[in-house]
DNA sequence: CACTTGACCTGTCCGC
DNA sequence: TGCGGACAGGTCAAGT
């Protein structure tokens, strides 16, 4: 559920926190979640001091003092809390400026996979996930990019410097393919996932099962422009909270409360008044409004 | 090569 | 109330 605008709101809670701050103690109990050899983890994470915090696509990344990066993927429920509390365990109010209110949490709980706790009584950062899919890698920090994961990522949608004239170049080789599959195809374009792809093929009324080679150049330059609309204003919200998303300090994102498909259906269509309506779409729940999203013919 | 499907996991919800 | 099964959807491996 994590996509570019959760990961980026996570990314700048981090690098409030977190640069200067040395990891003095790490736990984990999950071996998929923490893929790293012991001895690796002694030389290169026990001791070292956090120096910069990145992101590219959908991965964080804690640049350290000892050369190395801690690359880390939230999968569908991975989250990164901060509690200024030893590892001990802290009280977190999770939910944090949701409407329906707060519940208190305390960490670690059962869904905790790795804790790094700071010397100096510098707090504590948690990396819970529900369903163990996210991970946290240490490598060398010149080739984290050489990974296999960053090998076929696209270019950043956010990035000033992507044109319209890029992005419909990226679209050329998956022409056979729905818009949707191609949108949320991480070699086409960066970061996006399931709500940001229907909120943006909401903008531009486009179906998300028409096929590629379908649209016109006005189609996907359109897209473009919505996608960037959608994202820059869900960064702006502090990302979706569907279900597990909660940024460092516990709290949720706002977006949904802007949401013009996404978990809407049954409800009037913000633009022709028609209920909302959830297909499958590559695989995917996909929220459409189909009267004014037209298949192109 | 292009494209689709199943696996990885756990928690929740729905029908019986 | 319990119980099985569908579902949630990011990525990769294996399939057509």
């Amino acid at each position: 559920m994590p996509e570019l605008p959760e990961v980026e709101t996570v990314r700048r809670g981090l690098a409030e926190l977190l640069p200067g701050k040395t990891i003095q103690q790490v736990n984990y109990d999950w071996p998929s979640s923490f893929p790293n050899e012991e001895a690796a983890v002694n030389r290169f994470l026990r001791g070292a001091t956090i120096t910069n915090v990145r992101r590219r696509a959908k991965v964080i990344l804690l640049d350290l003092s000892s050369k190395y990066s801690l690359v880390i993927h939230l999968k569908m429920t991975g989250q990164l809390v901060y509690v200024e509390a030893p590892a001990q365990g802290a009280s977190v109010r999770f939910g944090a400026g949701h409407p329906t209110g707060s519940l208190v949490g305390h960490l670690p709980d059962k869904s905790t996979r790795v804790t790094l706790q700071f010397s100096k009584r510098a707090g504590t950062l948690f990396f819970n996930d529900q369903r163990k899919f996210g991970w946290m890698k240490l490598l060398p920090t010149p080739e984290v990019f050489s990974i296999d994961f960053f090998k076929a990522i696209g270019p950043e949608p956010l990035d000033p410097s992507f044109t319209a004239e890029q992005f419909r170049q990226r679209f050329m080789r998956r022409q056979n393919t729905s818009i949707k599959a191609a949108l949320i195809d991480q070699s086409v374009v960066a970061g996006i996932g399931n709500i940001y792809a229907d909120e943006s093929l909401w903008g531009a009324q486009i179906h998300p099962a028409t096929l590629v080679r379908q649209l016109t150049s006005a189609d996907l330059n359109t897209l473009f422009a919505e996608l960037r609309f959608i994202l820059h204003k869900a960064v702006e919200a502090g990302g979706s909270t569907d279900k597990n998303y909660v940024n460092v300090r516990g709290g949720v994102g706002s977006y949904l409360t802007f949401a013009r498909v996404f978990r809407r259906e049954g409800q009037p269509c913000f633009r022709c008044g028609q209920p909302i309506q959830k297909v499958r779409v590559a695989g995917r729940g996909t929220h459409v409004c189909s009267n004014c999203q037209k298949v192109t013919p």
